[in-house]
DNA sequence: CCCCGGACCTGACACAGCATCAGATACTGG
DNA sequence: CCAGTATCTGATGCTGTGTCAGGTCCGGGG
């Protein structure tokens, strides 16, 4: 769980797992948790989020409703732990995917490489990252606050960077647009390739915005 | 309902209602159809998408569950509904948005009014739209038809404008971005808020956008 | 080895929301 | 005013939710 001080901006992780009746699960009871995530996330590929129901999850998991209730209080929740999850272990892998690059000598590979690598995230992630963006959407502070911290290290790496290149405009406000427009189109791409825009050509068009947007031309 | 044949491109719109049991509904009959639309709509400001009931949504309207019934199958098909009047309703509007802009006397403003119509149309209709933008996601091919028709205007207007002024890369690609970033910017308009991004720089930093990957620099 | 206590699981149950239908009610044209 | 049709709803069976008491599993001490 990630929690948000609105004040200090401070973020705290509390990884201090407990079962409904207030035990501490061990081995076996996190094993059990685990199978509930993933069979959560499996089924995310093949059923809409609003007809995701608890006995399906238990189904999947091999288990009964009951067990789910253990560790879960709802659906919602799985939900929330799923990209909680998500969010800890790829906020500085987006990080890096900006900041460790060559901007200087080959601003054209790094620009490629993070449009690139920011479809391929969203694409690998997708069934999770919708719900995330989703609940976000209807105004759910807890989902806002993960999908903040998941974006944080990009946007910010972004932001330094077009603040550095010395780019017209607030770098604040291009980096958060270059990094909600990979989002939607990673998001979306299904329905670019329908018209007729190809995987190669969407990458390009993209580092072609990051270019102009943050990098700024030569 | 709109229908797109796959083949020839054509969008057909079929508004021949039929009611539960086939007949084809009368004035007092309508009216509570659309009572029961308006109150999805306005259900769904506080509701969330998943949370959102056929009980509540009958009760908001006045009427009862089996009422419901008579109209909708369910409630995704209100939403289909929903989603499909405002893409009948904004369709053209949307097009003209881009269109009916003197591009070449006044680029700034034209991409300027380009952007804020859009964020404002998308925040007027965020409820119904990013419901609109999940079941896409989610792969649903109804709702996603009915975007791509409500989108379908404006992205061939920036296409065609694109082309018009031989920006390099992909038209379509760049105009299906652009249009995408608005919609996303537009839902995530909060978020971005959040870290002291302002409306109005967000728009001047769409209109920057627009014109660099659509207008091209003078 | 076995057996005991805590960790874990589940069958049973009460209740909320879904979906259907037969019958009641409300319009409308004549 | 009445007949006939359009519209509405109470009653009902069914699916999924959420809780609890009691059963099962397992590792460590005797």
């Amino acid at each position: 769980m990630i929690t948000v001080d609105e004040q200090t901006g401070t973020v705290e992780i509390d990884s201090d797992l407990r079962a409904a009746d207030g035990r501490v699960p061990g081995r076996r009871g996190l094993a059990t948790r685990q199978k509930l995530l993933s069979a959560t996330r499996e089924l995310l590929d093949s059923v809409a989020y609003r007809d995701l129901k608890v006995v399906d999850i238990a189904q999947e998991a091999g288990t009964s409703p009951a067990t789910f209730y253990q560790y879960f209080p709802d659906v919602e929740s799985v939900m929330l732990a799923l990209a909680s999850d998500l969010s800890e272990a790829w906020h500085g892998d987006l990080r890096k995917l900006v900041s460790n690059r060559d901007w200087d000598g080959d601003p054209d590979g790094s620009a490629k490489v993070v449009a690139d690598g920011m479809l391929e995230f969203w694409t690998r992630h997708k069934p999770v990252l919708r719900v995330l963006d989703l609940a976000s959407m209807e105004g759910d502070l807890r989902f806002r606050d993960i999908r903040t911290f998941l974006l944080a290290g990009a946007t910010s790496a972004l932001m330094d960077l077009a603040a550095e290149r010395r780019i017209p405009g607030d770098p604040m406000a291009s980096a958060g647009v270059v990094v909600g427009m990979l989002a939607h189109v990673a998001n979306h791409q299904h329905g670019l390739e329908r018209w007729g825009v190809s995987h190669d050509v969407l990458v390009d068009t993209i580092e072609g915005i990051i270019q102009r947007t943050i990098v700024g031309l030569p």
